[in-house]
DNA sequence: CCATCTCAGTGAACATCGTTCATTTAGTAG
DNA sequence: CTACTAAATGAACGATGTTCACTGAGATGG
């Protein structure tokens, strides 16, 4: 009978529903205003239900940390297509500016989290994934690629690929977290911090 | 009589223990850890108790804050008496890591919480604080007026002092957040980053 | 067609959280 | 000694995440 699949199909439906639902509170309300008891009430089912789909509200935030990433890699991806390594990085730091600013829920969600929730997530290294070449697919791998070969071309210092970039990283994700967190607190304008940010990476690691 | 002094007197001094039990918590569990019972039971009183002192949790934890942010400008008053700005500002740079790695739960706490508590920290702009002479004594001001120096000296290019000041925060703020949350995750060695950073920073705005 | 079995779904219950408030307690003033 | 004041209590309320004995609808086997 194909009865059972239907039901795995209605199973996996509702999972997605779920996460969907979650997604849509954590937009509005923020990570901390996510409860299972709204999410229950989004599908118009009881809150026990959830926990047949997830073991705890925590693997659920996990599961939305994970397509976090992707939305990210997915705001890189025109991007990470340009050809030329140079232009390329500054608009994958433009291209990261935007997903913070347009998605600052997402970014808290992903960046932002108290070290427990953190620590479960730096052992599945998202961000890194590397596809069939070897060339990064994650988001970080996309950077810390178009540095090397910008080492490798004569055009950066001869430094490790990967404390370049992760140093770049940090620098992009200092003016975004703080805009995240305390935008009004900011006194400059923020298309300023990150133009200012994407040129001095340019002179800071240029050979 | 002195007795209503001496009232309150203790009445001070239970919400300075108050204070203390509370930051004793925050630094080994973390401010999500930080519970009104946790602190009444340090206190030996009932949780009642507290909002005799505080009108709510969130009002406890603006102190906290603020008192992190003293914390984090006496880890920078050494720095900030070094003569020359140049030698300052590395100087300054080195000692706000060091705060990041060495009391990573009051970093957290000061500059890593949801919107709805940064907001009204927002108000008090806590680290812009300006001395008698208009001097810099906050955390902010300590380095907004290094960097002041800097390009009146015509060591740094002529931007807002303003706008560097607060895109240098940006990168180390960065490197430091990263610490804070995903240490494990990275790849790279603190200390390198950071001193990568400092010498960007002046890579970055050298004139 | 009925009995049985399976399993998604339920919702009451538990512990914990921040917070409130009527009540008790202790200490001062008259 | 009495009256008053203010600190302190602890039970209670409505949330939270999570569990679990139960229900009920649909598939299976005779």
């Amino acid at each position: 009978m194909g009865s059972v699949e239907r039901r795995e199909r209605q199973k996996a439906d509702l999972r997605a529903q779920l996460l969907d639902a979650a997604r849509t509170i954590v937009q509005e309300h923020g990570l901390e205003g996510l409860t299972m008891r709204k999410i229950a009430e989004a599908v118009e089912y009881a809150p026990g239900t959830i926990y047949l789909h997830f073991p705890s509200r925590d693997d659920l935030v996990r599961e939305l940390v994970r397509d976090g990433f992707l939305e990210l890699v997915n705001y890189l991806k025109p991007a990470a297509q340009i050809a030329d390594p140079r232009e390329r990085l500054a608009a994958i730091g433009y291209a990261y500016a935007r997903f913070g600013v347009e998605r600052p829920a997402t970014y808290r969600t992903i960046f932002l989290q108290p070290p427990d929730i953190s620590r479960a997530l730096a052992d599945m290294r998202p961000g890194c994934e590397k596809g069939p070449d070897g060339d990064g697919v994650g988001a970080f791998g996309i950077l810390e690629q178009t540095v090397a070969e910008l080492i490798a071309r004569g055009d950066f210092r001869q430094l490790p690929a990967t404390v370049v970039a992760e140093t770049i990283w940090g620098w992009l994700h200092g003016l975004v977290a703080l805009r995240a967190t305390c935008d009004q607190k900011m006194l400059t304008d923020f298309d300023t911090s990150v133009r200012l940010a994407i040129e001095g990476v340019h002179r800071a690691f240029a050979a």
